[in-house]
DNA sequence: TAGTGGTCTAGACCACTTC
DNA sequence: AAGTGGTCTAGACCACTAG
């Protein structure tokens, strides 16, 4: 007898894992809410509290739910602390992290051109929101950044007021969670343009910080580029 | 009858993955080395298999284990490969990373400075090696930096040829095993000293690169600034 | 074929939160 | 006191590697 080499194995808790995505991708489960309880997902599903605990500690490893003892299990939320510690990494040299205030400099809509159709998937023709703003932190304008938006996954946003909270509102208003970003960063010396939002000279050395943002289901749904004054601030990196 | 309020918990497991560290620490386990089976460990420490098991999956998300079913679980080694996945996070715009090349410039011992003592925790009157080198990514110099590192701890350093991979070196020769590190990163325009040794003008940008590096005990054991040309390059950071 | 880590289950008990 | 997640155990079986 030859044993059959299953090449498409994957764990029961990776598959459960999976389902649990599918319900945060389709709204089931919204950021906030307490999920039912480990032995009533058990349950329900058909698998031990065991397997279900595997799941949900996958995803809590992922910052997609958080997990609290004697609570119960909650979707996690884009709040101000989370966004903070989770996605934001620019720290003051001395003293502690804030979210930075941000003002608008520019709304536009226009056809993607051909690097952000390939930074963000999208087809020929697609069409992208550009928003241009700066960002001070402790009173003081410290990052110029353009976030680019496919425009069909945020219709209206445009014509409303931009929050500065930019992802809790991609959570809230549009479904969409963000689940991690990949960060480029170089140094470089600011243009004139960039010099003349923050109050500093042209030539001025500025931390380049290109991400690409991805939600639940893999998607790119931003690319955003900032460029940051590091003067009195420093990008916080730990490696492990 | 009041419950007795244990303030002290700690996890089993947890206690379990202390012990192991211990032994790491110690160099009754060593790079390279197969530990004994999940069955032996649980007969050895008398816990079950499955308190092991937590331990050992602690250690390898930790990086100081690899797990490989079907072989064993071994300490992990600081071989190129590692540390360039694990603490080397500067890429090639285009292309695959590869492990730079290094010049050494110059090595010289002398007193800690009052920043040396504060960064490296070290007492007063304490000695320290300086290495200065210039390294290369593609054949170009790339990245000039300064290694700063307790005398104490890595006798003899400075007489012999300083290797390429220094945290093989902290490990094979002194065993030292860094298990983590911790860096801040700004934007800045580069002295005459450092522009003469990346070969660029003056005043060009480049990426400051300010790391921490410590060891499996929790104590700083390297101090090292780099500068980076990042014209060709980008440092890489995921956030999850 | 034997030995390893990986998965899955079932059940007992503990720590924490809330009512 | 009840309900939640967290720990610990014991055992069965699976997937992978090596001799």
């Amino acid at each position: 007898m030859t044993p059959v080499p299953k090449l498409g194995f994957r764990p029961l808790y990776q598959q459960v894992r999976d389902a649990f995505v599918q319900r945060l991708v389709e709204g089931r489960w919204t950021p906030g809410q307490a999920l039912p309880s480990e032995i009533e997902l058990a349950a329900e599903i058909g698998v031990s509290q065991g397997t279900v605990r595997k799941a949900l500690d996958a995803l809590a490893t992922e910052n997609l739910v958080v997990r609290r003892q004697g609570r119960g299990t909650f979707v996690a939320e884009h709040d101000e602390a989370r966004i903070l510690f989770q996605f934001f990494k620019l720290v003051p040299d001395a003293g502690e992290a804030r979210f930075p205030e941000s003002r608008i400099v520019s709304v536009s809509e226009g056809n993607a051109a051909p690097v952000e159709r390939d930074v963000l998937g999208l087809p020929d023709g697609a069409r992208v929101l550009r928003v241009v703003r700066v960002r001070s932190l402790g009173g003081k304008p410290s990052i110029a950044e353009t976030v680019t938006l496919p425009a069909a996954l945020f219709p209206g946003l445009a014509e409303g007021d931009i929050p500065n909270n930019l992802y809790a509102t991609y959570a809230g208003r549009y479904g969409i969670t963000v689940a991690r970003a990949q960060e480029k960063l170089k140094a470089v010396a600011l243009d004139g343009t960039d010099a003349a939002l923050l109050g500093v000279a042209p030539g001025h050395p500025a931390l380049l910080i290109d991400r690409q943002a991805i939600a639940l289901d893999g998607v790119t749904v931003e690319w955003r580029v900032s460029r940051c004054l590091t003067d009195e601030f420093h990008y916080m990196s730990d490696l492990r």
